[in-house]
DNA sequence: CTTGAGAGAATTCTCGAGAAAATATAGTTG
DNA sequence: CAACTATATTTTCTCGAGAATTCTCTCAAG
């Protein structure tokens, strides 16, 4: 019972972060300390000081003198987004497959199956727990990668892929079969130690995941 | 002359972070606020933001209710740090071969010269400047990469550099001709827009220098 | 000699207030 | 009417003080 420690920096940190990456803070908003003081009731310094640490990970934008702002999203950031997700998952998943152990194997099927679960509930229509699929789909992205050996590595895929998710919040749509069917091949993939194939399928799973949501947010460009 | 960067905040960032890479503050040594505003001259709040920044950059290791303490360092972190290096710094090359411009080709001639400058210097026996030596490799580093076409990509890259750099800070050693001679390769390939050489040579100029350090920093591995 | 409890000291965490800077408003001039 | 200046308001930046927590040292018990 690993308990968090609730301090009230933290706790506000998580919030504010939260509320970026699930669309509550929407993309561009500028964040007047005064307001947020009653929004999270926390103190000047203590807001600054979460601020800052959220605008070294690339959720807020910081202007010296100027304030913060929540940051902007826009087509050619998601690309780079989607370019860099593709290399260090890439990277990782292959690390993980030859180097993951007995656990690791035990977690990758656990995060699996609840994926799986929750992909055919979605399926069959009931699409009232969509925040929850999707903590389920990156926990399943996650185990594939966790065996990889870089705690740096598995740091910064984990504040890229939150700003993925930010993205994909911003439209939340649902490949359906197609991407459960991917999933499951990946898995099968790891489970047979096959490196190769499980970072081909990764890519295309990631590109092709990222095709619908570029369509939906910023469609049609030159 | 767009340098208007004087609030204190910043500054003491600023400072905080030259004296961890530059190892004026040791590995694993304890950050305590009181210490830390006399030395640098600012308040508790405006520290805490700072450390609270350069902990999510991962120079600063925050424990809650327990403080700051400046990133120990370990072979295996080395190692991961490297990894991610190659990994990041191969891609970018490769994109920045392809895509670059006129005006990146005459940044890195600039880049390169400079370098080329300092390292006959220091072959000549003048090793005063280690410091502006080291600052040009990097710059010759971030003018290979700098037309990649990814802001996030050279973010993620700048402070990889710096968590690599302040390995090298610890013992300063220099490889000489070999390291001249790698430069002066890799820049050639760039200017022949040879992506997949330059590639090659980039993992093993930044492998190769690793070796030395690692050998010195943590002697005699299994 | 080791272990554990408790008081005291040191340190972190949180807050509101005043100084500095930026933005908005009003007034003047060509 | 546009453009520039001076003033007023808003917002950020910086600081020290008090509350909450952790650490340290002493002392007693087994």
């Amino acid at each position: 019972m690993n308990k968090h420690i609730n301090t009230v920096g933290s706790n506000t940190y998580q919030r504010i972060k939260h509320d970026i990456i699930y669309g509550e803070l929407e993309p561009g908003t500028k964040l007047k300390l005064d307001g947020l003081k009653t929004r999270y009731a926390a103190s000047l310094s203590t807001l600054r000081e979460m601020l800052s640490r959220l605008a070294s990970e690339g959720f807020v934008a910081a202007e010296e003198q100027r304030g913060f702002f929540v940051t902007p999203v826009s087509r050619e950031d998601l690309i780079e987004i989607t370019n860099l997700r593709v290399l260090l998952e890439c990277s990782a998943v292959k690390e993980s497959i030859e180097n993951g152990d007995t656990d690791w194997e035990g977690n990758l099927v656990a995060a699996h199956h609840k994926l799986h679960l929750m992909e055919q509930k979605m399926l069959n229509g009931d699409e009232t727990q969509k925040e929850t699929w999707k903590r389920y789909d990156g926990e399943f992205h996650l185990a594939m990668i966790q065996a990889c050996n870089s705690k740096n590595l598995l740091d910064i895929h984990a504040t890229i892929y939150d700003k993925y998710l930010r993205y994909q919040m911003l439209v939340l749509t649902y490949r359906g079969q197609e991407a459960v069917d991917e999933h499951k091949a990946m898995f099968d993939a790891a489970l047979a130690r096959d490196a190769k194939l499980a970072q081909e399928l990764l890519e295309k799973h990631i590109r092709k995941g990222v095709e619908h949501t570029l369509e939906k947010i910023f469609p049609k460009d030159a």
